[in-house]
RNA sequence: GGCCCGUUCGUCUAGGGGUUAGGACGUUAGAUUUUCAUUCUAGAAACAGGGGUUCGAUUCCCCUACGGGCUACCA
C-alpha cells in the first residue's frame, strides 16, 4: 500500500434502497477504511433516471447512521469533492468521453434501440463487439462527413468503448487473486447514454479518479464488467492511481437459489433491509431489521461474519473489534446463503449482554408503540434485566413484560379452574392478609411467606404457586413469580390477586 | 449458449499434505429452573465426483458435475 491517504467509497445506487448485501458491502469499506485511518465516502449512483426513487439517499444514509457507521462525506453533509450524487455530476462525464474518442479508444454509435432489438433477433448471441462493430452505425464505419453531419443535426448516440482484439485482461483482486478475461469476450459498453448521462462503466471510473478513491470493494456482481473498468483507467491515463479491488460474495437466498433479493423477504417472512422503506413511486413497504426488533449492534454483527470471520471461533464482535480484526483477505470467496435464525440468535445474544439501563429507550419506544405508558425509569431498568434472557427482538419485550404497566387483560383459566378448589380461593384470601401485613417487600420474604401459608393450610407449594402466577402476569411464562411481585410492588400484589380471585373457579 | 467466479455438517464457517476434520445456528436427548425462557451436558450431522502428483490427499494440479454471477442506452 502506498502512502496514499486510504479512501474507499460506498456507492449504491438509490433505485433498491438498502439491501443486506448493500449495508455489509458499506459495513466492509468502512471496517477497512477506518482501520487504516482513512475516509468512508458515500456516493450515489443515480444515473438511471427512470429508476430513481424519491427520499433514497436520506434513507441510505439514515440506514448507515442507525448502525453507526456514517460517511465522512456524502450527499447531505458534503465534502470536498462534492457533488456526491452522480447526476449532479453530468456534465463532468461527457468531456472524458470525447477525450476517448478523440484518442480512438471509444466511439459514436448512432444505432436506434429498435435497430438493436433487430440485430438481436437477426444474429444469434449478438454482442456489440470486435465481430459486429463493423456492421453498426458508428463512427468507426460511417464516412467522417456523415458523423459530422449526424452530430451536427443532434440526432441522439451514444459513447461506446472500444475493446481491443486477442488481448487478455488480468487483475489481482483483493479476495479472489488474479482474474483473467480474454477481450474478444467483452463487448463495447455503452459508456455515455443518449440522455448524457454516464453508465456505471464510465461515471464509476471517472469518480474514483476524481475522487481520489484507493479502494473499491463491491459485489461479486460486478466482477464481469471488471475488465471495461481497467481498461478505462488505462485509457484515461490513470493507471498509476486506479484502486485496488475487491469484489465481495453475494449474499444468496436461503432457500432455492439465486442471490438474495427485496422480494425475497416478503415471501420468507424476514427483513431484507435496514429499515422501514417505503417507496414513495409504488407506495409499497418493505420492512427492516430496526423495526422488527433488532439491535443495530446485532444487525452489524451478524452482517460481518456472512462471509468473514478473523479465523477464530468467535461469533460476537463489537464495531470496535471488527474494526481491530477486519481484513479482506479473510473475507471468504464463496457465496453465503442467509440464515434468518442465525440472525435472531444474534439478537438475543446481543439483548443478553446488553446492559438493561442502555436498553431503556429502545424498549420504552417499543411499550409506547403499543400503547403502553412508561412511567419510572428505575422501575423500568428492572423490568428489562428480569426479562432480557427471554427475548430474542426487542419487540418481544411486549409479549414478555406488558404485564409490569398494566394488569393481564385475560387469564389462563383452562390452567387453573380443572384444579381450582375453596380451599384455594381460602389460601389467596388469607395471602392478601398476611401479604398486606408485611413490613418489607423483597422476593426472598415473599417466598418465605408464601409457603410458610401453604405449609399452615395442608396445600402442596406446585398447587398454588401456578394460580399465583396467572394471577399476576396472566399466563404460564415470565420469570421468578416472587420476583415479579416484588417489582409489582405490595399494593399492585395484592389488587392483583383480589382481581383474579373474582373470576377464577367460576 | 458464451464468459467469469465458486464448492467442508441442513445453514454460516475454521482448518490445511499425516487432525478423533474444530466452532456456531438449527436439530435430538438429558439435567437445572414447581411456569416459559435462559443456562449446562451429551448426540446425530460435512471435505461434490473422477483422475493425477505424493510414502500419504479433504488440503496441490487437471477434468467432470453442480451452484452462482454477467451477458441492457440497469446499477
Amino acid at each position: 500500500m502506498s502512502d496514499k491517504k486510504v479512501r474507499v467509497r460506498f456507492a449504491p445506487s438509490p433505485t433498491g434502497g438498502l439491501h443486506l448485501g448493500g449495508v455489509r458491502t458499506a459495513l466492509f469499506n468502512y471496517l477497512f477504511a477506518k482501520k487504516h485511518n482513512g475516509d468512508f465516502v458515500l456516493r450515489v449512483e443515480d444515473t438511471d433516471q427512470n429508476r430513481y426513487v424519491e427520499g433514497a439517499e436520506q434513507y441510505i444514509l439514515e440506514c448507515l447512521q442507525w448502525c453507526g457507521i456514517a460517511p465522512d462525506e456524502s450527499p447531505v453533509v458534503g465534502g470536498p469533492f462534492a457533488p456526491y450524487r452522480q447526476s449532479e455530476r453530468k456534465p463532468l462525464y461527457r468531456e472524458y468521453a470525447e477525450k476517448l474518442v478523440a484518442e480512438g479508444h471509444a466511439y459514436y454509435a448512432f444505432d436506434t434501440p429498435e435497430e438493436l432489438e433487430q440485430k438481436r433477433k437477426d444474429v444469434p448471441n449478438f454482442q456489440y463487439g470486435h465481430g459486429h462493430r463493423y456492421d453498426m452505425r458508428n463512427s468507426l464505419n460511417l464516412p467522417l462527413h456523415e458523423v459530422e453531419t449526424l452530430l451536427h443535426n443532434g440526432t441522439p448516440h451514444v459513447v461506446r468503448i472500444k475493446i481491443p482484439e486477442d488481448d487478455t485482461i488480468n487483475f489481482n483482486d483483493m479476495v479472489r487473486g488474479y482474474v483473467s478475461f480474454e477481450t474478444n469476450q467483452v463487448d463495447d459498453k455503452v459508456l455515455l447514454k443518449a440522455d448524457g448521462m454516464p453508465t456505471y462503466h464510465l461515471a464509476v471510473v471517472v469518480d474514483d479518479y476524481l475522487m481520489k478513491i484507493t479502494h473499491a470493494f463491491r459485489g461479486e456482481e460486478w466482477l464481469p464488467s471488471a475488465p471495461v473498468h481497467l481498461l478505462l483507467w488505462e485509457y484515461l491515463g490513470w493507471k498509476a492511481d486506479m484502486p485496488k479491488w475487491a469484489h465481495l460474495p453475494l449474499i444468496l437466498k436461503p432457500d432455492g437459489h439465486g442471490k438474495l433479493s427485496k422480494r425475497d423477504g416478503a415471501r420468507l417472512g424476514f427483513p431484507v433491509y435496514a429499515m422501514n422503506w417505503t417507496d414513495r413511486n409504488s407506495g409499497e413497504l418493505t420492512e427492516g431489521f430496526r423495526e422488527l426488533g433488532f439491535l443495530p449492534e446485532a444487525f452489524l454483527n451478524l452482517l460481518a461474519t456472512l462471509g468473514w470471520n478473523d479465523g477464530t471461533d468467535q461469533e460476537i464482535f463489537t464495531l470496535d473489534e471488527l474494526m481491530q480484526k477486519f481484513s479482506i483477505e479473510k473475507v471468504s470467496k464463496a457465496g453465503a446463503k442467509f440464515d434468518f435464525e442465525k440472525a435472531k440468535w444474534f439478537n438475543a445474544e446481543w439483548l443478553k449482554r446488553e446492559d438493561g439501563d442502555k436498553l431503556k429507550d429502545k424498549v420504552k419506544q417499543v411499550f409506547e408503540d403499543k400503547g403502553i405508558a412508561v412511567t419510572g425509569d428505575d422501575y423500568l431498568a428492572k423490568v428489562i434485566s428480569l426479562i432480557k434472557d427471554r427475548a430474542v427482538l426487542l419487540t418481544d419485550f411486549y409479549a414478555q413484560g406488558a404485564y409490569f404497566f398494566e394488569q393481564p387483560k385475560e387469564y389462563d383459566l383452562n390452567a387453573v379452574n380443572p384444579k381450582w378448589a375453596d380451599t384455594k380461593t381460602a389460601f389467596f384470601n388469607l395471602l392478601i392478609e398476611k401479604y398486606s401485613t408485611l413490613q418489607s417487600w423483597e422476593a426472598t420474604e415473599l417466598e418465605t411467606a408464601f409457603k410458610a401459608l401453604t405449609e399452615e393450610k395442608g396445600l402442596k407449594i406446585g398447587d398454588v404457586m401456578l394460580p399465583f402466577r396467572i394471577m399476576l402476569v396472566g399466563g404460564k411464562f415470565g420469570p421468578h413469580v416472587f420476583d415479579i411481585a416484588a417489582l409489582l410492588g405490595k399494593d399492585e400484589t395484592v389488587a392483583r390477586i383480589e382481581k383474579a380471585l373474582t373470576v377464577f373457579g367460576v
